[in-house]
RNA sequence: UGCCCCUUAGCUCAACUGGCAGAGCGUCUGACUCUGAAUCAGAAGGUUCCAGGUUCGAAACCUGGAGGGGCAACCA
């Protein structure tokens, strides 16, 4: 195919994915359609935190800018004083930058008030846009419904002096929330609801928290959105499947108030995960319920979540490159995520030895007091790494609980009672008694080590099927560690009874904390440390681990053949 | 009940615009292995929503239907 995208410098190594928006804006290029550069924007509304949802349409509008040449602004929709708040807006701009992307121009909508405020003048100068006087229960009857048809209120058709009038004094604060609003002049009885007379500014007397209260009068998102990517030059404007039909009255204002070669809306098909909630909505509701410690709680599939979870922007990005962009709705499972994660971290990794499960193993045989330091490889053999850490071994070691069982199957390669086993980097060691307490309860191992076997092997070449995980009794570091798991049970939270709603869906095992013990060598690293704890999954140290209190995350697990093996049985 | 959008493998997407339906993830099998990880090799998996039509030839074009979704906030 030939390559007529005229991006050749900007592409990046990696050729993404094309896809129905990229081919569009390939052509806008050849066909010279915008007569400028494509330009694209990333428009949230600071009313909460950037999540998954966010992310695809951030790697879309950045990514186009950077493949094309173009530019990308970052630009906030804040037209509603009652929802928004800068802490949304440091928020975003942090979470853009985290994801690996710059904006070339930061905007706000609330710095076009002025401006459009010109506009809506200029609308009611040319009789497209008139004040109406009713309230709104009237406003939305005479709106009509899906099959019947509006009818003109008794203010359509007041003169333009009466309507501009009426406007400055809106603008100048004379009337109380809700006296009146400016309203397209479109048409009523249009089969498309959008068109029927959209409403385009309404008055709140309430502090904006850019403009304080400096400003009554605001616009609504049909009135400034399109005119917002028009002023700044957009090509296009891409946005998410429920705004379809509002892309009639998008065009119809950018031509009335004539600007032109004007954006092209474009809309693709938002991002729904399996196993959580992508809304905004939803999400201030886990956090204002205290369903989650708040919107960087690592279970949230916002940006800050995920960031704190240790998931990397490489892994967010990699994913959306790979779910691609559609028209289609889309609902992606969770697996699909955790390959995202798990390839982007296992090569730069460093492994590590961890217990969740701690349970006592003595070696009989093995010299009382005696250390060891085991060298074992920091990185697997496919990384480009090759450094090696020291690991101690001594006589009472703990091994996880799930890598023993008193009456195994048959294709249960750990230790049980008689059975031989490798210890990663040590020794092999044969099980020979189990001690339980009163309660029956497993409480040590009593085991022999085989002291020809350091490197791993046997001399006399005997075979063993399993290598378990260990970690001195000793010499080793209490930790906690977080697991976190998915936040709903059920792949599609919303799908639950009627009288029901998406919070009875939640996983109350979505966190369980263990108390376990890691080797000593991670004590020097710094907070934020991103680990494989060999056999069990990747995990980072959280901003409140200390020296003291070792705390860890779990970002995601291993992939895990036995469990389904398991499963089976 | 009006208008609009969507429908290709379990999931997400392709199919150079009418020319042998493919990829990634997932699943299964095997190899390798001091991680039951990773890696490698292979396999299974399709009435392209259905029914007609046009065509030498249809996933694509036309007609009709079905299923899913969006729209009647002074939210975005």
């Amino acid at each position: 195919m030939p390559d007529t995208t005229a991006s050749d410098s900007a592409a990046p190594a990696a050729s993404p994915r094309r896809d129905f928006i990229r081919e569009m804006v390939a052509d806008d290029v050849v066909a010279g359609r915008f007569g400028r550069a494509p330009a694209t924007r990333f428009p949230p509304e600071p009313n909460g935190f950037l999540h998954m949802g966010h992310a695809k349409s951030i790697c879309l509008n950045f990514g186009i800018a950077q493949e094309f040449g173009g530019t990308c602004n970052l630009r906030f929709d804040d037209t509603n004083p009652f929802t928004e708040d800068v802490k949304y807006v440091e928020s975003i701009k942090r979470d853009v930058q985290w994801l690996g992307f710059q904006w070339d121009g930061e905007y706000y909508a609330s710095d076009y008030f002025e401006q459009l405020y010109e506009f809506a003048e200029r609308l009611v100068n040319n009789g497209r846009a008139y004040v109406d006087s009713q309230n709104e229960s009237e406003i939305r009857a005479g709106r009509g419904t899906v099959t019947s048809a509006g009818v003109a209120g008794p203010y359509r058709n007041r003169s333009v002096e009466e309507n501009l009038d009426l406007l400055r004094r809106m603008r100048a604060g004379e009337f109380a929330d809700g006296a009146h609003v400016l309203r397209a002049k479109a048409n009523l009885a249009h089969p498309n609801m959008i068109m029927r007379d959209p409403l385009l500014m309404r008055i709140r007397h309430a502090p904006h928290y850019r403009r304080g209260n400096d400003w009554c009068l605001y616009p609504l998102y049909d009135f400034a959105h399109g005119l917002s990517d028009a002023i700044e030059g957009i090509t296009r404007s891409l946005c998410t499947l429920e705004f379809k039909d509002n892309r009639e009255i998008y065009d119809w204002l950018v031509r009335e108030v004539g600007f032109v070669n004007p954006p092209r809306q474009t809309e693709f098909a938002r991002l729904e995960l399996d196993y959580t909630v992508l809304s905004k909505r939803k999400l201030l509701r886990l956090v204002n319920e205290g369903h989650v410690s708040g919107w960087d709680d690592p279970r949230m599939p916002t940006i800050a979540g995920l960031r704190r979870r240790g998931v990397r922007p490489e892994a967010i990005r990699a994913f959306c490159e790979v779910i691609g962009v559609a028209r289609k709705d889309a609902r992606v499972e969770i697996a699909t995520f955790e390959h995202a994660i798990r390839d982007d971290l296992n090569t730069i990794v460093p492994r590590v030895l961890s217990v969740l499960q701690p349970l006592k193993v003595v070696l009989t045989n093995y010299p009382e007091g005696q250390i060891e330091q085991m060298e074992a490889a920091s990185y697997p053999p496919d990384s480009a790494r090759n450094e090696t850490r020291l690991v101690p071994f001594t006589r009472e070691l703990f091994v996880d609980r799930d890598d023993f069982m008193e009456d195994p199957p048959k294709k249960f390669f750990r230790l049980a009672p008689g059975k031989e086993v490798r210890l990663r980097f040590g020794y092999l060691i044969t099980c020979h008694e189990v001690v339980k307490n009163d309660a029956g309860d497993v409480i040590e191992l009593r085991c022999t080590y085989d002291p020809a076997t350091r490197s791993g092997n046997a001399p006399d070449g005997r075979k063993v099927q399993g290598t378990i995980h260990w970690v001195s009794a000793t010499e080793s570091l209490p930790c906690e560690v977080r697991l976190y798991d998915r936040l709903f049970s059920q792949a599609d939270p919303d799908a639950v009874p009627d009288e029901l709603d998406f919070i009875s869906a939640l996983n109350p095992e979505s966190l369980v904390v263990m108390h376990g013990r890691i080797e000593p060598s991670v004590a020097k690293d710094a907070v934020g440390t991103r680990y494989q704890f060999e056999r069990t999954g990747y995990f980072m140290s959280d901003e409140a681990s200390t020296a003291d209190a070792l705390v860890f995350n779990r970002i995601v697990s291993l992939r895990d053949s036995w469990a389904k093996e398991v499963k089976k049985m």
